[in-house]
DNA sequence: CTTGACTTTAAAGTCGACTTTAAGGTTTAT
DNA sequence: ATAAACCTTAAAGTCGACTTTAAAGTCAAG
């Protein structure tokens, strides 16, 4: 199997496969002669495996560390373990603050009303923008 | 008012500050005979209204263009209040999104149970993370 | 008068996970 | 025989919002 095949059976592209192998996600591959990578089987059970961790939300680093357990012959489930749990907090932070957030966009919402000009008294610029009550630790949510 | 000041002020450090003046955002001041930049409360106000922009979840672009209608004169609301719908549309889908893969993640978790060894028969890395049923389209949130 | 705390600029670096580019070599189909 | 469709590499570019660096100039306190 050569590159583009298996790029295709997992739905990745081959520029891909290559950066995982120069950050060491993935074994080197034996070469045909004319210096072409050939893939088998377990090259692409791994590669689903990384998929998967991507899936679930683990970095690189993270899937690297699981895949460096399995390489060394230990089973990974305790650390996997940890690492679930360490996710589901990381959601339920999310999820918290994700839902204030809401909260205050719709509460703006409210206050815009139909108003057909927001700009305040003074050299303020938006009474809608600058009207909200979020403080600096909800910005942390990326959408 | 000089540019460490202003950056105490709100809660920003000189180097975005200037950033912000690089990109557009906040207009030229003026300077002192030694080419020190010196502020107004105009500036001020300018600057608490970019963190406030910043907080709501819109990026700088965004900002941008709110800022630029009221260089213009012309009133922002119309224009913040659709911003507004599309982030409680985005969050919406991300609060559903993060929903569905925190139940995956637990269910994979009670999968795991007190699992000592979850290497599978075969080739297979970790039959806790292999199990899991989650598909590309949920791989869109970031933690 | 000197030290330390400010300020200036342009340019480069950061983060993660790739993607793109350039400049080749190989294989397959017609 | 030739063109299309693959493969190779190293290096640079991408996204956003900064941060850091380097090298220089200015200002206030003791």
């Amino acid at each position: 199997m050569k590159i583009g095949e298996l790029a295709n059976a997992v739905g990745l592209n081959s520029a891909s496969i290559r950066y995982y192998e120069s950050v060491g996600l993935l074994k080197h591959s034996d070469r045909t002669m004319a210096n072409y990578r050939v893939y088998g089987e377990e090259h692409m059970e791994r590669l689903r495996f990384i998929v998967k961790g991507k899936q679930l939300g683990f970095s690189l680093d993270e899937i690297k560390d699981i895949l460096l357990l399995h390489d060394q012959n230990h089973p990974t489930c305790v650390h996997v373990r940890s690492l679930l749990e360490e996710k589901v907090r990381q959601v339920d932070v999310m999820l918290r603050g994700l839902g204030e957030f809401r909260e205050e966009l719709v509460r703006l919402q409210n206050f815009a009303g139909d108003m057909v000009d927001c700009r305040p008294s003074g050299g303020r610029i938006c009474s809608i923008i600058e009207g909200s009550k979020l403080k600096g630790a909800e910005a942390a949510i990326r959408l």
